[in-house]
DNA sequence: TCCGTGAGTTGGAAAATCAAACCCTCCCCT
DNA sequence: AGGGGAGGGTTTGATTTTCCAACTCACGGA
């Protein structure tokens, strides 16, 4: 699914081409959750279950997702996140904040997150040289390789 | 694009029908990097033209951008990210810094980002009560609402 | 033996994507 | 006055994906 001719080099492009897909990352929150059985997840994200057979297979094969059998005999299995898919959770908690703060009013949350300090998760992107908050006009984009021509406010 | 029969009220789920279809958040790194113009979007990005223009409506609709002239007579216009769509950078960052460790080795990055402390961006994503980082073992999740089941380590 | 469960696969209609071509409005050049 | 861009899309038709319901297969239990 990566863009046939996506002129730049791009981490951002290149996850995407990875967790971008439809269900994709709604599958990360469900085996985050630990639920991640195949009827969990066809039930709990509400795709097509040939779909998800196939996102279940891309995030295998990306190194996103592991499955295991937790029972031979009969075989069933079970989807759990690999290292790099917990490491996708932060984006997740990220999303979920926007959504949470944009979508609903900030309040009446159909879901909160505890972190173990025991206060309600409440994530913030922050710099980790100066630990300030990331906001958009303390950035400044430096393009590295070929393919990047930026403008503006941003631009370097 | 919301899923027809997602079960679960989910900011994570919401957040995604509105810049979770193919290209959408490739569009927003395009327009906060400065470069709003559809010509150069197409570019940039490698979406078809139609593809494009529809995500540009869905995206001013949700309230993620704005199209403004940035020419009357000829009239030009130009996309640029409302509030809602710059506190999205955060989530694009961190994105990217998950893809620059995992999709590349970490070192010879397409594009770095500059902070104004003068470092490096690297995003880090901390609770907001107590700054920690984020790890997926010290969170909870707590279903407030109905259509939440969750099972395994990360349950409540 | 029949039923149910988990984990998918199959088939066909409906929707979205893609690429290229086209259109319209304006500006500039001559 | 004619011709040639550029910018910002729309149209068209072929190709892919999605969607959904039904089906399979392997077991285990009553």
């Amino acid at each position: 699914m990566a863009a046939p001719k996506d002129p730049r080099p791009c981490s951002i492009a290149d996850a995407l081409a990875i967790v971008g897909e439809k269900y994709s990352l709604l599958v990360l929150r469900e085996v985050c959750l630990g639920n991640g059985r195949f009827d969990q997840l066809v039930r709990n994200i509400g795709a097509p279950r040939d779909v998800l057979a196939t996102r279940l297979r891309r995030l295998v094969d990306a190194g996103v997702l592991t499955k295991r059998a937790y029972s031979e005999r009969p075989q069933r299995f079970e989807y759990r996140p690999t290292q790099a898919g917990l490491e996708l959770e932060p984006v997740l908690m990220t999303l979920k904040e926007w959504g949470d703060r944009h979508l609903r009013d900030g309040t009446d949350l159909p879901m909160v997150v505890e972190h173990t300090c025991g206060n309600e998760l409440i994530p913030v992107v922050t710099c980790r040289s100066c630990g300030a908050p990331v906001h958009h006009e303390d950035l400044t984009a430096h393009p590295q390789a070929e393919g990047w021509t930026v403008s503006g406010p941003t631009a370097a």
